[in-house]
RNA sequence: GGUGGUAUAGCCAAGUGGUAAGGCAGAGGUCUGCAAAACCUUCAUCGUCGGUUCGAAUCCGAUUACCACCUCCA
């Protein structure tokens, strides 16, 4: 039985999609006005892996996560660079592309662009206006948020509160247009020069929050099952999303909010964020670390935890995986000498092994523990793959289910390099020929000159085969 | 001020009443001509104080520290 740790609640629930065998999901995407730097990653990775995790388990899911491409940070930041918004959202689109590409995350079964539902979001507002949710003010059009009964039952914040804290900032001219601070922009009239969208209220664009309200039930539906994203989007953001979409149509907007943690970064341990300034992105991180295990790294954490991001975590990340990598491969070499025919107990063990794996995953998506089995396979693999004598069809059984269950994190093994290299084989015949004549200055020669070109030798008893250094 | 979260070995990190999973690093060992890889063994009493209980890392109270949200942010 699968359990989800629902914000509204802030209990872990039994998840209960709404059709049978079918997840639907919306996960909030980022703003494209930069490259994404590894706190976005760390959400797209974590509600990745869940979708992952859905369809091992035989979901089937429908993902869907937009792209916010018009708000303030998008002009400002297109005026900066000289070129168009529209441009700006181009660039950073496929950026994003190509960075979540390199994390091996799955294509969401749509990505839709705020700017590409201009028309269904000013019908939205006119509906909400007719409902009293909303009203127009110079240009603007604001959100009644006291005219919502349940407003902050998502952050669990009482009405009065927020209103002190946002009557902090009143100094602006946006808040003095509105009846109540609380209120927010559903649709924001364009200064002069601005890009615009011709609306009932005059040239403008969406607030921040409408476009959200308005794809997800574009392509979900009215409700839902899971809407993801990062933990500080709960406030305001998907409080936000709630009032506007249920005071739209009325019905419950989302079964269960799922919320990721942050990345910390430093010695302080605080929060990256672009706003921060200390953030590392993506496109530039890759460059020196293996996206493999950062998508690892990333995806062996719980979801609501916090990740801190420091070197000597990504080291051991690296060696876990190798570790890993390294059973596949030390199973993968037996296959050669292996006889036909399976070995009941080991399977059996593998298969219990694959049993408490689901059971932890089940829990919430709790990966420790979930990963944790892993490395008990692994080993079960390695000490299997020493034996004497070992069956083919077991082997291939144990490497088979290493692979998926890494593939739920996101993480492709890759099959050992093909011993077809004449040159470095050449080498290790003549070394083999050394050790035989017990001639080790020879061949512990031999085994530097390759090690120098990244080449390791390994000696076992099926005779001596290699691998690239990492 | 309001609302949450976190505190477990050198590091990362599981664990919601019965004498602390797993990984990395460290130590010892097996295998090897020597290595490498692998395997085996070993390494903590759970922020602090008090309480409940036959028994608590796990429940209750207090306390300390750090983090986040309440304003754009994954």
């Amino acid at each position: 039985m699968l359990k989800v740790f629902n914000t509204m609640t802030r209990q872990k629930e039994t998840f209960e999609p709404m059709t049978p065998g079918v997840v639907n999901m919306y996960v909030c995407g980022p703003t494209v006005y930069n490259y994404i730097h590894i706190g976005n990653a760390r959400s797209v990775i974590a509600f990745d892996t869940i979708r992952r995790y859905f369809e091992y388990r035989g979901y089937q899911v429908k993902y869907v996560s937009n792209f916010t491409d018009v708000d303030d940070k998008m002009i400002r930041e297109a005026h900066k660079e000289g070129i168009t918004v529209p441009e700006l959202g181009d660039k950073f689109i496929q950026a994003f592309k190509e960075d979540t590409a390199a994390l091996n995350i799955e294509p969401a079964t749509a990505n839709p662009r705020a700017t590409d539902f201009i028309q269904e979001i000013v019908s939205f507002i006119e509906k909400l206006i007719t409902k009293g949710y909303a009203y127009p003010v110079d240009g603007d059009v604001y959100y009644r948020a006291h005219k919502f009964a349940d407003y902050g039952k998502l952050s669990h914040q009482n009405i009065d509160e927020l209103e002190e804290g946002a009557s902090q900032h009143t100094n602006d001219e946006e808040t003095a247009r509105k009846e109540d601070p609380i209120d927010f922009a559903l649709w924001k009239g364009a200064k002069p020069g601005e890009i615009s969208w011709p609306s009932p209220w005059g040239a403008g664009r969406p607030g921040w929050h409408i476009e959200c309200s308005v794809m997800s039930t574009h392509f979900l539906g009215d409700t839902f099952d899971i809407h993801g994203g990062g933990e500080d989007l709960t406030f305001p953001h998907h409080e936000n999303e709630i009032a506007q979409s249920e005071a739209e149509t009325g019905k419950p907007f989302v079964h269960y909010w799922m919320h990721n943690g942050f990345v910390t970064v430093g010695d302080e341990n605080q929060k990256m964020s672009k706003s921060l300034g200390n953030f590392v992105t993506v496109h530039d991180l890759i460059k020196t670390v293996d996206p493999q295990t950062l998508r690892f790294f990333m995806a062996t954490t719980q979801y609501r935890r916090p990740i801190q991001y420091t070197q000597q975590n990504i080291d051991t990340a690296a060696r876990n995986l190798q570790r890993l990598q390294t059973a596949y491969d030390n199973m993968g070499y037996r296959l050669k000498d292996a006889e036909a025919g399976n070995d009941p107990k080991t399977e059996q063990e593998t298969r219990q092994l694959v049993a408490d794996y689901i059971d932890a995953m089940d829990d919430d998506f709790n990966v420790q523990n979930g990963v944790s089995k892993v490395y008990d396979l692994a080993r079960l693999g390695n000490v299997y793959a020493e034996r004497s004598f070992v069956l083919k069809g077991t082997l291939e059984f144990m490497r088979q289910t290493l692979a998926d269950l890494l593939g739920v994190f996101g993480v492709v093994l890759t099959e050992a390099d093909s011993l077809d290299d004449d040159h470095i084989q050449s080498l290790i015949d003549e070394r083999i020929q050394a050790r035989q004549d017990r001639n080790f200055q020879r061949s512990d020669e031999i085994r530097e000159q390759l090690k120098n070109q990244g080449i390791i030798l390994e000696d076992t008893p099926q005779g001596t085969r290699w691998r690239k250094e990492n």
